[in-house]
DNA sequence: CCCGGCGCCTGAGGGC
DNA sequence: TGCCCTCAGGCGCCGG
């Protein structure tokens, strides 16, 4: 699922090739994926690229911006003049002809290159508006501070980084389940269900504990762990899980790593035991119970 | 505050 | 070129 490093990994593709772009027009082929007026970015041109745990902010030098947020399966693919000719993208059979029956937003840009909006489920969300409002939308108003996993540069102005302080604090006075709880977007903002599976192995942390039941040492050793694992997957160009690609299209390597996520069955890594698969807050949920108590 | 359940969607995968 | 069914999941919302 597209986490904090998936996030990021197209923040800092489109970083690199949108910014400096004049939009030109934008073509919407389905309404409730875009909200508010198209009209207000055309002749506007891409200041930065900002993200705010799993959202993204692109802001216009007309202030005005578009908030994103690609959910399970949005992909924005940039094609046009700043790609080298020669380049290792490797891309998914959804990713190569473009657009195709999942593209569902289109924007021309200057210098005969495009960004293009795909979403096989649908879920995900570009709103335009005046870039003063897009703190004001729940979505941002609402999200927990996020793990100090990259350099503040790009991120949301004014986010306080997730500290260990600040963390025990909200942990300890939490009665959920601790899984749960990480992946709660208003007490943490960026890590979903892979990273908080992951981050529960490293720390050796039950996901069905308690959160305010951890002992101190045990939130230390878990705060390190999700900033461990985040660093991970920003290393690995994300986890291509469904349709998750950067910004040229291309597939992440986190995948390939996973300890625990997607093995049910599988011998744990430290072979203590056999990964098991539960359902905890509605969601897929893995750990060994050997080495996770 | 917390939880479970639903809705939004459609491709993947299992059973037959 | 098999068909049908269920499941998965980020997030918002609702009810208990």
């Amino acid at each position: 699922m597209p986490e904090l490093p998936e996030v990021e990994t197209i923040r800092l593709g489109l970083e690199k090739y949108l910014v400096g772009h004049t939009i030109v027009s934008v073509d919407v082929g389905l309404r409730k994926i875009v909200t508010g007026d198209t009209k207000q970015i055309f002749g506007s041109k891409v200041k930065a690229v900002r993200r705010a745990g799993k959202g993204l902010i692109i802001d216009l030098d007309n202030d005005y911006s578009m908030a994103v947020h690609i959910k399970l399966t949005g992909q924005l693919i940039y094609r046009g003049s700043r790609v080298p000719r020669v380049s290792r993208v490797s891309l998914k059979k959804i990713g190569r002809d473009l657009p195709n029956k999942w593209t569902y937003v289109i924007f021309k840009l200057d210098r005969d290159s495009l960004l293009y909006y795909n979403d096989v489920r649908q879920f995900g969300w570009i709103k335009i508006l005046p870039t003063s409002e897009v703190d004001k939308l729940p979505f941002f108003r609402e999200l927990g501070p996020e793990p100090p996993v990259v350099p503040l540069r790009g991120t949301m102005k004014g986010q306080a980084p997730l500290t260990l302080e600040k963390f025990k604090e909200i942990v300890g006075r939490s009665s959920t389940k601790i899984k749960p709880f990480l992946m709660d977007q208003k007490k943490i903002g960026g890590v979903g269900n892979i990273y908080a599976n992951e981050a529960l192995f490293f720390a050796g942390i039950d996901p069905r504990r308690t959160a305010k039941q951890l002992s101190n040492e045990e939130m230390k050793k878990l705060y390190d762990a999700i900033i461990q694992v985040l660093k991970k997957g920003l290393k690995y160009h994300g986890a291509t899980e469904l349709n998750f690609v950067d910004a040229l299209g291309q597939e992440g390597e986190y995948q390939q790593h996973f300890l625990v996520y997607s093995q049910e069955g599988e011998p744990c890594p430290k072979k203590n035991g056999i990964i098991k698969k539960i359902k905890l807050g509605g969601r897929g949920t893995y750990f060994c119970e050997k080495c996770q108590k």
